[in-house]
DNA sequence: TATTGAGTGAACAGCGCTGTTTAACGCTGC
DNA sequence: GCAGCGTTAAACAGCGCTGTTCACTCAATA
């Protein structure tokens, strides 16, 4: 029972897989099981077998994924005490990660408002999300106001949908942006009424 | 022949108000016809009369919309000399309207990728987008790199997400939203590499 | 007053998808 | 060499939506 249960599996990778692409392609809202079993060159009724729930498909999908694109690792940040510097330094990261796992992600963003089941899988990244903000805004020479400006300017800078307006279509390199933001950052930080 | 076709347009009305409504709330690609006709407590067949063809409608709802959430004028922006003035300026119209116009005008960037015919529809508000880019890209001292860098950021600060991001939830104002990227743009022209 | 037009209500076939069933096939492993 | 498992293939009822048809009501209009 080994070239079996290894046959098996490969199935499931192929399904895997064919869900991935066509995630990425329409997302997983328009993605249907059909689609995927076609695209998987598989019967429908396989499909079902190894996934008689559509949650553990996506559950399968994230898992996968997320393997093969994981969020950069938190605790080294925290060793940087300069605010800019570990802004810098989380950007950077940040915005490598947006590059490779970009394609899949910005479907997964804007599908998961109205499929439940998929705001639920994303919760891992959520709360590396709220992890990294929190190591991020820390520090700060910044008060009142200026504070509440800093740390807007940073969850800016966070968001996927930044990164991707900055170097989506080739107008600045991840490493600028995260330069430029992080300076905004810093300025603002140093002298909010300029 | 008027109490008739006044209560025919107010049909129409009905109609066109329940589908923005629908919309707004859940984005025109997932809105269908019958929730259109229900939401308008009328007859499906009376949707079909009134517009035989989903694009029919999409066209008097954007027409109607744009009616009430008109884009900016630009003709004014082009007497202020000063870049920096003027990309505030514009930045600020620019947000009001995405304050009045936010809710739906986020479903419809989002939807019009699977929606050639919004796509078509909404050609008005990238001719807008378009026009006021040229307008305050213009005149800035910058050049080379450092240039790239200024219209990359004012790309990034006229988007819907970049307003979206910054003033949903309450952390910024509209006005200090504008102000904060204002400022990033002028600095970065000033020296890029700070 | 007779007519016309807007709207109702119900029905139809068609589409694509879902989730399930049944039968049959072929290869693996004991 | 046979049993069992994973898979194929085909079918089914069910769902919600589409676009269209038909018969009907009711009120405004000429």
């Amino acid at each position: 029972m080994r070239t079996r249960a290894a046959a098996a599996d490969q199935t499931t990778q192929r399904i895997i897989e064919a869900a991935l692409s066509l995630y990425e392609a329409r997302g997983p809202a328009d993605t249907t099981i059909s689609a995927v079993a076609e695209y998987a060159r598989v019967q429908r009724l396989t499909v079902y077998r190894h996934f008689p729930d559509e949650r553990l498909l996506l559950d399968a999908c994230w898992e996968h994924w997320s393997r093969v694109h994981p969020l950069p690792p938190l605790h080294r940040w925290e060793e940087i005490a300069d605010p800019r510097q570990r802004l810098r330094t989380g950007l950077d990261a940040l915005y490598i990660y947006y590059e490779s796992a970009g394609g899949l992600l910005e479907r997964l963003l804007i599908d998961r408002a109205r499929m439940p089941a998929l705001a639920e899988v994303m919760q891992p990244f959520d709360r590396w999300s709220a992890d990294a903000r929190e190591r991020l805004i820390e520090g700060w020479e910044a008060h009142g106001r200026s504070r509440q400006w800093v740390v807007a300017l940073i969850d800016h800078a966070l968001r996927f949908t930044t990164w991707a307006s900055l170097v989506r279509g080739g107008a600045l390199h991840s490493g600028d942006a995260s330069r430029l933001l992080c300076r905004a950052v810093a300025d603002i930080a140093r002298d909010p009424y300029a």
